[in-house]
DNA sequence: TCTGGGGTCCTAGGACCC
DNA sequence: TCTGGGGTCCTAGGACCC
């Protein structure tokens, strides 16, 4: 079996390019995208901006310190949201097989679209071309046998870069990068490798399963696998939310229940919004508090049937409330989050639902138990199955 | 080191079922 | 009645990513 050709495009500084997008006076300027609360940070800033020192996560006063005219915008998730859709809708014109992998990058199949043309890099230009002059976007695009390869190739040379890797290449352009340049090593892990004394991806290519297996347990064999060029390369085309939720940071903390109810609620109208809107409903419902000690505490419930109503939620989220109402000493309320998960489309249950009902009704051979113990059939499951 | 808000996936223990 | 293997689901927490 040969190879596939998958690539990964990536938006380059997403938040920042959309705002000059939006407004081409903006071009060629130190731009920087944040959030309006007091004492905010650099969300994502323009490669101008990069140019001079601006770096996200950086404090705003500190930013315009270095860097005194930058020109801050506030962050705009509807404009976001819609080039992001604008932005997949022009690559799946090319390939219906089309992973996003964040709102500003997607894997794609290609193995079937490169074969009108002459190479794999004259489609990466024609694309990169176009999402930039029709959308005025600019993207990086990496292009490999696998994912995980075609993720790191779209990290390589930015802005507006084009990088293959080929399986061969692994060795020369993969081993050298410092280990924390690995996608899926983060700063937890990086440490614990550095003190084993794997510094590079080579390094943690060839060092003994034993060592590895003392990090990474179960999923050694994974990261080996990744470090030596091996991933995979199934695009996931399904790209309905797994969960959806909200949380809040709060510059001054809470102290009365009344407004903690509020700011609990007004997050919740918010989430029976985005569910209603996604024509989703959930089961599984999580509510997180961080107190102003920091201490953090979440609790969730799953119910047996699906919800989306703000009601039901309010009173389950209450409900979990109580539980550690008690047991922490209640200081300020710093942080709240409420979030569904267990979702399913409402047609999805409908059939479900319908599915029972006839099952019941014509006496077919599943009895209720059974039926409840395998979650009900599902569309995907007869589909996987069939 | 974390600032923030949106997510995904994994683990480990317990309950429960066959 | 007990032991054991295989499996799923739930819950809490952690790591990671953009």
């Amino acid at each position: 079996m040969s190879a596939k050709v998958i690539f990964h495009i990536d938006i380059n500084a997403f938040f920042a390019s959309a705002h000059i997008a939006l407004d081409p006076s903006l071009q060629g300027k130190p731009v920087a995208a944040c959030h309006v609360v007091k004492g905010s940070v650099v969300t994502s800033a323009s490669y101008e901006a990069r140019k001079r020192g601006v770096k996200s996560a950086m404090l705003m006063t500190q930013a315009k310190l270095i860097c005194p005219e930058l020109i801050v915008v506030h962050v705009d998730f509807d404009l976001y949201e819609d080039l992001s859709q604008k932005f997949i809708d022009l690559i799946t014109s090319y390939s219906p097989l089309v992973e996003p992998g964040s709102v500003d990058e997607v894997y794609v199949d290609f193995t079937e679209t490169i074969k009108n043309y002459k190479r794999p890099l004259d489609l990466a230009i024609e694309i990169q071309k176009r999402v930039y002059e029709e959308l005025k976007l600019p993207v990086n695009i990496g292009i490999a046998p696998n994912k995980f390869l075609a993720k790191m190739g779209s990290d390589m040379n930015k802005p507006l870069g084009i990088t293959v890797i080929r399986k061969r290449e692994v060795e020369a352009k993969i081993w050298p990068l410092p280990i924390e340049d690995m996608f899926g090593i983060g700063r937890k892990t990086v440490p614990r490798l550095h003190k084993v004394g794997i510094f590079t991806i080579g390094d943690l290519a060839n060092a003994p399963f034993g060592v590895l297996r003392n990090i990474f347990g179960n999923r050694t064999q994974i990261y080996i696998d990744l470090a030596m060029g091996t991933g995979s390369d199934i695009i996931d085309t399904d790209t309905t939310a797994k969960s959806i939720g909200h949380s809040l940071t709060y510059s001054k903390p809470i102290h009365e229940l009344d407004e903690l109810k509020t700011e609990i609620l007004n997050q919740i109208i918010d989430l029976e919004k985005r569910a209603k809107d996604t024509n989703v409903k959930a089961k599984t419902i999580q509510f997180a508090i961080r107190f102003e000690d920091m201490i953090t505490v979440a609790r969730s419930l799953t119910l047996d049937y699906y919800i989306n109503d703000k009601e039901d939620i309010f009173e389950r989220v209450m409900g979990l409330y109580t539980e550690f109402e008690g047991k922490h000493e209640v200081s300020g309320v710093k942080f709240l989050s409420v979030s569904l998960s267990n979702i399913k489309s409402i047609d999805q249950i409908e059939e479900q639902l319908s599915l029972f009902t006839v099952n019941k009704k014509t006496n077919l051979s599943k009895s209720h138990k059974k039926i409840k113990r395998s979650d009900y059939p599902v569309k995907t499951d007869i589909v996987d199955h069939s």
